[in-house]
DNA sequence: TAGGCCATCTGGTCCT
DNA sequence: AGGACCAGATGGCCTA
């Protein structure tokens, strides 16, 4: 019962108003974080200052996992089992470090994706990640229960 | 000012 | 060996 049709939309429309999604951020707008560059020429190094500290502190070293950069999951993270270190470069690091962001800059894209083919009022605030993702559930809840009555009520 | 959200860095693990 | 994926940590921005 809780899955019919009627309940899903009724559960999607109290779920969006729920989040009050009325007032308008600035966030719609590109953050400078969010201007990902795939051109790793350009100075993005402007826009991500952090970068540059990276690099700045990296130069002159080697980094080396567990070594003072290592944050809590390090040695103890998963207890019982040996582990060799990998010795990265800076070089590698570095490169690691802009796959991971292009992973990332990926994983948004397929969130804004979702996010316009999920129903939503007029919006003025965007949805945030995990609102998208229980938004798309209820959705497709919503639609699947529609498909099974369409189906049930069709002329055999 | 606290809390939510997000981008980024990082190291561990899995996979090719 | 190295890339992909994952999750923890951190810090910035924004809103209530």
């Amino acid at each position: 019962a809780a899955h019919s049709p009627a309940a899903c939309l009724s559960a999607a429309c109290s779920f969006v108003t729920d989040m009050n999604l009325m007032e308008f951020p600035q966030r719609c707008t590109l953050e400078p974080m969010q201007q990902v560059d795939n051109d790793p020429s350009s100075p993005s190094d402007q826009l991500r200052p952090w970068s540059r500290d990276l690099q700045d502190e990296a130069r002159t070293e080697l980094l080396v996992m567990g070594a003072p950069r290592c944050y809590s999951r390090g040695a103890h993270g998963h207890p019982g089992k040996s582990k060799r270190r990998r010795i990265i470069n800076v070089v590698q690091r570095q490169a690691a470090n802009v796959r991971e962001r292009k992973r990332m800059f990926s994983l948004n894209e397929a969130f804004d994706e979702l996010r316009r083919k999920v129903p939503t009022f007029a919006y003025e605030k965007r949805l945030s990640r995990i609102d998208t993702l229980r938004l798309a559930i209820v959705y497709i809840s919503f639609m699947t229960d529609l498909l099974e009555q369409n189906s049930q009520n069709s002329p055999a």
